[in-house]
RNA sequence: AGCGGGGUGGGGUAGCCAGGAUAUCCCGCGGGGCUCAUAACCCCGAGAUCGGUUGUUCAAAUCAAUCCCCCGCUACCA
């Protein structure tokens, strides 16, 4: 592993904004963080994580309005709603956050003053687009013109009923407020600016060491060899965090977002009595679970502002790749959306499966597809067919005949098959491979199937009893290994085998070194229960119905 | 338009950086076997001009050039 026990390490999740209810696109950066988190705890490393709703911005401001909320009503909604979602699919924080807490405000506001006092931040006016009649200056997106280029009317950010192309908000011709639909003039205002080209040189150097996914550097260095701009960290709303000693302004969501990492830690450290500083000051390893889609944030804005507030940077970026459902790019507004609650939960989808699905479709840099047929393929072919199979006729059978765990004792095979598989799991997992680690422990289960078939115990149970318990002795260490192995991928699931193969204590605290301690002849079995059950078509058809439909509507919602 | 990532049997992947002989593994498909097990499991088999073209080389999935397609980002969406 590249990282030691001695490491004091710390994971994040992008923070997900509290303006809509969870999706699958959420799922593709807090299952595998999780599932790592766990996996470093088997690995017996000692990690934190941490994740929280990211509740200020624009859009939340204007959603709340039309939500007929506050922003502060209209944010807690979803903040709950998202604490409820990663209990419910085992997302196992050891905080879940809001960057709307006290905690966070101060955090965030001491970050800008740090920044302040080193020098790495500008203050000057800019001229800005505003609307009279509305008295407020307007973003780009809420700037409408003609494209100089096709003549379409366009938006201050892209030409998106014409030509798509990518505009300034000072090219467009005639340029008026979206909201009253009058010409919107250019009025100076105050702004602060980070002073990023101030980091180049370190972030180059910073970056080429940097770990994690290959994505976010080559990604990351592009930027800056681009060249750097300042960075405007300042924005003309009333709903956010007060920019320091200038009350007219609020920080701009993506200058004090992500200081919820150090602002969770340590409200965490707080109520735990521990020391957030061990992490963010002195010799912490942070590793940033992010979309792809945010990987500048963290490459760049993000390690700029820890190095000039004097924190540490982050240890690796780890950048998954996009959803897609049905093959079509994620969409609320086209449809092309599964949502956690009113999809997964509501009809009773098998969430753990749901885990392994995000996990091990395809791999973790890659673009996933969710495809409901597939789904119930992968379900009912490889957790019910291989894993679930194997362990239930193993129990199963032991149970029948014997009732208790069978003489016997690790054979060199067992041995050596379960460190191989420790081996290539830890490697997997170290260079964020999450798919292939899964496999591999897959793989233990296929293997099980294997030696059971060819082991014959139906027939041995006749014949030679001792032959017949050595090898389900084998069959059985086989499935404790799964257990811990498959634990930071199916929690749930981990669970359930764990007590089934008539083990005590908790296999959230396991370490892969168990997976080799030898079983306790003798031991008394339960009775063995499934531990998946088939998804049925009419689910899958039901599911896809469901698809359509939203498709369907959303079509005709915007014609 | 620029930058970054990707394109390998029907789907998903490995291999690419350090070029080498029959291109890996999982699922699906076809055939056989077993009967402990959730019509599950085990074995065998078919199936790929490695996105296209050109080049370098004794040898290219791998290196170079060029083109096509998909995805993400482009600093005021987060």
């Amino acid at each position: 592993m590249n990282l030691s026990k001695s490491d004091k390490i710390l994971v994040t999740c992008g923070l997900p904004y509290a303006n809509g209810s969870a999706h699958l696109g959420h799922l593709r950066t807090y299952i595998p963080g999780d599932a790592y988190t766990r996996y470093l705890k088997r690995f017996g490393l000692d990690v934190i994580f941490f994740c929280g709703s990211d509740t200020h911005g624009a859009p939340i401001e204007l959603a709340a309005v039309q939500a007929g909320l506050s922003p502060k009503e209209f944010t807690e909604k979803y903040h709950t709603h998202y604490k409820s979602i990663f209990e419910r699919l085992n997302i196992n924080v050891d905080l879940y956050g809001t960057t709307e807490a006290p905690y966070h405000y101060r955090r965030a506001q001491t970050i800008i003053r740090i920044l302040e006092k080193n020098g790495h931040i500008e203050t000057r006016e800019v001229g800005l687009p505003y609307c009279e009649t509305c008295q407020t200056f307007l973003a780009d997106r809420f700037l409408t013109g003609t494209c100089p280029y096709c003549g379409a009317q366009a938006r201050g950010d892209e030409c998106d009923q014409g030509c798509q192309r990518y505009l300034d908000a000072d090219q467009l011709i005639d340029p008026r407020c979206v909201t009253c639909g009058n010409p919107s003039i250019i009025k100076k205002t105050r702004h602060h600016f980070f002073k990023l080209p101030d980091f180049t040189d370190f972030l180059i150097k910073y970056n080429e060491q940097l770990k994690g996914t290959p994505l976010a550097r080559n990604y990351a260095l592009g930027w800056i060899r681009q060249g750097l701009k300042e960075w405007n960290i300042s924005r003309n709303l009333k709903w956010g965090i007060p920019y320091p000693d200038d009350d007219e302004l609020v920080l701009y969501v993506w200058a004090e977002n992500y200081a919820g990492y150090i602002s969770f830690t340590e409200e965490w450290a707080r109520q735990k009595g521990a020391d957030w500083e061990k992490y963010w000051i002195r010799d912490g390893k942070l590793v940033h679970f992010i979309g792809a889609d945010i990987v500048y944030h963290h490459a760049i804005f993000w390690p700029a502002i820890l190095k000039g507030a004097n924190y540490n940077t982050p240890y690796a970026v780890v950048a998954s790749g996009m959803v897609k459902v049905e093959g079509h790019g994620l969409s609320k507004s086209r449809g092309f959306v599964i949502d956690i609650e009113d999809d997964f939960i509501k009809n009773q989808i098998d969430l753990d499966a749901v885990r392994y699905y995000m996990l091990s479709y395809t791999g973790f840099t890659k673009d996933l597809d969710f495809v409901w047929k597939d789904f119930q393929t992968k379900m009912n072919n490889e957790l019910v067919g291989i894993f679930g199979n194997y362990a239930y006729r193993v129990l199963l059978f032991i149970h029948k005949n014997y009732g208790k765990i069978p003489e016997g004792s690790l054979t060199p095979e067992t041995k050596q098959k379960i460190t191989q598989t420790i081996e290539s799991v830890q490697k997997s997992v170290d260079e964020f491979r999450f798919k292939e680690a899964i496999d591999n422990t897959m793989q233990l289960a296929a293997y099980g199937n294997t030696t059971f078939q060819q082991c014959e115990p139906w027939k041995s149970i006749k014949e030679d009893s001792t032959r017949c318990q050595s090898d389900l002795y084998q069959c059985l260490q086989l499935l404790k290994a799964i257990a811990i192995l498959i634990e930071p991928a199916m929690p749930t699931v981990a669970e359930r085998l764990w007590l089934q193969v008539g083990q005590t204590g908790n296999v959230h605290e396991t370490t892969v070194k168990d997976c080799l301690e030898p079983l306790t002849s003798e031991i008394k079995l339960p009775k063995p229960k499934v531990l998946f059950t088939k998804m049925p078509d009419e689910i899958v058809e039901k599911m896809s119905t469901i698809l359509t439909h939203r498709i369907k509507s959303a079509r005709s919602k915007a014609n």
